[in-house]
DNA sequence: AAGTGCTTCGGGAAATTTGCCCGAATATGC
DNA sequence: GCATATTCGGGCAAATTTCCCGAAGCACTT
């Protein structure tokens, strides 16, 4: 292993868009000391690629179609505790950072990010060192200030049920009606909730509720 | 013109993701024939860089923060008639395709082709062809085989790219500010857009605008 | 037993949005 | 040329949201 790193870092590269792949390997082999053994376009290519490649660094988007891209990162963590993964992709919400390191993710670099900037998150992550892009950093330090973990932590029972009801269609008198509240008390429940988790509109709300699990569409 | 075509094709690269540029800016240089000669990540600038270069075809995700991607195709194609403008994204919704070739787009290619297929759409753009990949020619085609309307096709495109953007997450605000519309013009096409389609609230237009695929969560 | 903190429940008032009317400019179709 | 659809916004009353506030019930601590 100390041979390959003198040589240089071997990449598994997994995102399901082709050119996207191929853009990435031409960028990360110009560099020199980076080389691309492997690609994959999908969460369970991504493992048996690792099991087959056992890669210094696995590049990885985590929006694929098909299995989750966090359960990649746990089976690979768990085959090889010594593997880096470092998550690329578009996506910059809290909840979905601090879940891919939960999962066992090394760094997490977003699209918008410069290729510099991706490089030098292998590279770190490759050195056994935590990456993130600033952006990254900046979600999180933003987070961080909210003593909570989960967004629906700081949420009681009452705001998530509600919250749920909501998100689920339900307008504000029914949901009055279904708790046996007043319509002014699910509309202070309304507000209070956008402003624990930050939403700005609704629709960010039911967005929230959905990547949390807590309401199917 | 002529000429430049025999020397090959000039080509406007438009895409929020700095690494993203960089992979296809390698990818259509290695073909030879195919030259980058700007770029640009948001739809001002695209613009402004079409007016600059005046480029033979222009690539570009449509799906860019800020100002709407549709919004540059349209200034574009009025601005020169003979500009080719070839979409290149990852969303692969039927009313989305139609709206592009609607505002002027000559080819649509999702970001799930083979480079080789994107680098062919290039070439057919130029040509004065349209191109759009495998994919979405079957979405289209299934599309026009389904009697049952969506409920999307009661709205007008402007209607739905709204619809999109709210969906998404934006505020009125934002939308007026992308669309350069008034906060008042966007407000009522929110109200029509609800009876339109019968939500009662903005939670179930979400849970519209996802189930039929117009923004993802 | 009193204090602290949290959740739950609502009132009040200003600001904003909704709901629904309208007219006008511009395509688009026949 | 005329009808029709789409796009764009003003106006205005009604409704809702926003943001403040107090209070009651509970659990947990010292």
């Amino acid at each position: 292993m100390t041979e390959l790193d003198a040589k240089g870092i071997s990449v598994l590269l997994v995102d399901d868009h082709p050119i996207v792949r191929q853009g990435y390997r031409r960028v990360l082999e110009s560099q020199g000391d980076l080389h691309v053994v492997a690609e994959a376009d999908n969460a369970a290519d991504a493992y048996a690629a690792f099991k087959a490649h056992d890669p210094d660094v696995v590049v990885m988007d985590i929006s694929m179609p098909g299995a989750s891209g966090l359960e990649a990162i746990r089976n690979i963590r768990a085959r090889n505790p010594r593997a880096r993964v470092l998550v690329f992709t578009m996506h910059n919400e809290a909840v979905l950072v601090k879940s891919a390191f939960n999962a066992g993710a090394n760094g997490f670099v977003t699209k918008s990010s410069e290729p510099s900037a991706v490089v030098r998150a292998i590279r770190s992550v490759a050195r056994g060192e935590r990456a993130m892009s600033d952006d990254i950093a900046h979600v999180l330090a933003e987070e961080s200030l909210s003593p909570t973990g989960s967004v629906l932590d700081q949420l009681g029972e009452r705001e998530i049920e509600i919250l749920r009801q909501f998100a689920s269609g339900a307008t504000t008198e029914q949901i009055a009606s279904h708790l046996n509240l007043s319509v002014k008390t699910v509309q202070n429940y309304h507000y209070l909730i956008k402003t624990k988790t930050g939403a700005r509109t609704d629709a960010q709300l039911v967005r929230l509720a959905a990547t949390c699990g807590l309401t199917k569409i």
